[in-house]
DNA sequence: TACACCTGCTCCTTAACTCA
DNA sequence: TGAGTTAAGGAGCAGGTGTA
């Protein structure tokens, strides 16, 4: 059974330990268990009943009111909610519950549903990468294991192939882009969201995939006519360096601009880097960057 | 408008846990 | 074993809200 701390429970809902415990002192709705020294601990539904409660509290409804409401009545407050950002923290909510209880049909219902009402492009920025992100918490933290991982990130990725194949553009322009991941980097949804962006754009581009080494990509732009070089890093090791990597990116690369994106990006801070070289620390920057084009 | 109550926060102390 | 970290819980404060 999957368990999680009252710091795990700050950490997804966004709802203060100390607010969760005078929550659990002043109302019923939370009913924590106790390790034999006293630590509460709570399960899949009570983590699914505190996300709830925080999205109602968020968008303006009391506590004492939420508190005096059945498991029915919130689901249904929820589901009135129409501010937007209400309905996408709603559909990543409801996300995170179907992959704790491995729910693959219902994850891909919630998926499938707000990318029919809202589109590709804001259900992967306002839904799936944030939802990736809380997804990364649970993994940090071990409460996410790597079956659980694999299965919807496998969803994610049917759904990013699908677009990409379906994507179209009446004008085709004139450059291209090389895109990778570099060796030891496996997590592919990121790139391929942008192999989608640059195609919905008509911008030809050279998909390698995940753990490519910059001598290989290097002899593809030796080979074919590449204009720009994407890379995306989402994790590395222990023994990632900085700034051999980026030595090794200007050697292989140089004079082509190189953009290069990801969370790793924040080990960056106060490295100078090559002229060509375009860093982005948050994945918006890129796509923003992309849609320049 | 005054007052009571609600809510969320900080501060503090104590205890349990972790790790070198 | 001791230092550092994390969590529990009480007290009290400030700002917001409802009501007479």
């Amino acid at each position: 059974m999957n368990v999680f701390t009252i710091k795990d429970l700050e950490n997804l809902s966004g709802i203060k330990a100390h607010t969760i415990r005078m929550w659990e002192q002043r109302y019923d709705f939370l009913k924590p268990q106790r390790t034999e020294s006293n630590i509460r601990y709570y399960d899949g539904q009570e983590l699914k009943r505190i996300l709830n409660v925080a999205l109602l509290n968020k968008f303006g409804f009391r506590i004492s009111n939420i508190s005096r409401m059945s498991e029915d009545e919130r689901q249904e407050k929820l589901l009135e909610l129409t501010q937007s950002l209400a309905c996408e923290e709603r559909f990543v909510s409801e996300l995170i519950t179907a992959m704790m209880e491995m729910e693959v049909k219902r994850f891909e219902e919630i998926l499938d549903n707000y990318i029919l009402s809202k589109g590709l492009n804001k259900a992967v920025q306002h839904v799936i990468f944030p939802f990736l992100e809380k997804m990364g918490l649970l993994w940090t933290t071990n409460h996410v294991n790597p079956a659980q991982e694999h299965l919807v990130t496998n969803i994610v990725r049917q759904k990013l192939i699908v677009a990409i194949e379906s994507a179209y553009s009446r004008v085709e322009k004139k450059i291209t882009f090389l895109l990778f991941l570099p060796e030891g980097e496996f997590h592919e949804l990121s790139l391929l969201y942008v192999y989608y962006i640059l195609k919905s754009k008509g911008i030809p581009a050279l998909y390698l995939g995940a753990n490519i080494s910059l001598t290989d990509a290097a002899a593809v732009c030796k080979r074919k006519k590449v204009d720009y070089v994407y890379l995306h890093l989402t994790s590395v090791t222990n023994s990632f360096h900085v700034n051999k990597f980026l030595k090794d990116l200007n050697n292989q690369f140089t004079p082509l601009p190189v953009i290069l994106s990801g969370p790793v990006m924040h080990k960056l801070n106060g490295t100078e880097l090559p002229e060509h070289l375009h860093c982005k620390q948050s994945f918006a920057d890129a796509i923003s960057f992309l849609n320049s084009f």
